[in-house]
DNA sequence: AATAAAGTTATCCGATAGTGCAACTTTACG
DNA sequence: CGTAAAGTTGCACTATCGGATAACTTTATT
């Protein structure tokens, strides 16, 4: 459970919540990496968006919510085809990519 | 050199871009996107566009001219942060990515 | 035609994505 | 409060990504 309100959090709160708590150094990577970070909150802002729960989305997905919740707290990276598939099987959305040169 | 078509560069050209003038880039505006796009079709495009090797991408990028060549004939699969890097670091650009819903 | 650059393909193999189960914690709600 | 739903975490396991190297084919240039 994120929130109590049901209101969306910002990347911001997202960010705090997930990796300010730990104690491990992880907030460094975020702002230097490769904003891995992104990935698991569009997810979990999507499946928000959508009132799914973590489990909904699994099911539809094909996989699990213990394998949502790892994606979502960027615990286990996602190969490209995956991220896909939760978003058009799981989310019943579609992925928009463009590289800017 | 894949083809003779007018989508790849000549050996010189790409000399003369990238050792030749090192003047103002014009290749800002430059962008590829898709919404049903194949990930390697979506490399391979703005690889051409930069003007770039698969070497020289694979180089920049951290990885091998092999690797890459896999990845634009969609024979391996592609970890989104691998995606990352190698529009990052290798291309120079960066990545937008949206889920509608 | 000869040579070199660019790209493709093959193989090995360590690292890790992804599955599945289960126990645990946190939150929602009567 | 107590219960259940939602979410988190851990562990073992399998499939495969991705690094590295090298041989090979295709294309470009002289």
């Amino acid at each position: 459970m994120k929130t109590k309100d049901n209101s969306l959090k910002t990347l911001e709160q997202f960010k705090d919540e997930q990796y300010g708590k730990r104690g491990t150094s992880k907030r460094e990577e975020l702002e230097t990496g490769y904003e891995n970070f992104k990935i698991g909150a569009l997810i979990h802002e999507a499946r928000i968006k959508k009132g799914m729960t973590q489990e909904q989305l699994a099911i539809k997905a094909g996989t699990t919510k213990s394998y949502i919740s790892k994606i979502e707290n960027n615990i286990k990276e996602v190969r490209f085809t995956t991220l896909q598939k939760i978003v058009e099987l799981g989310l019943g959305g579609h992925i928009e990519l463009s590289i800017k040169l």
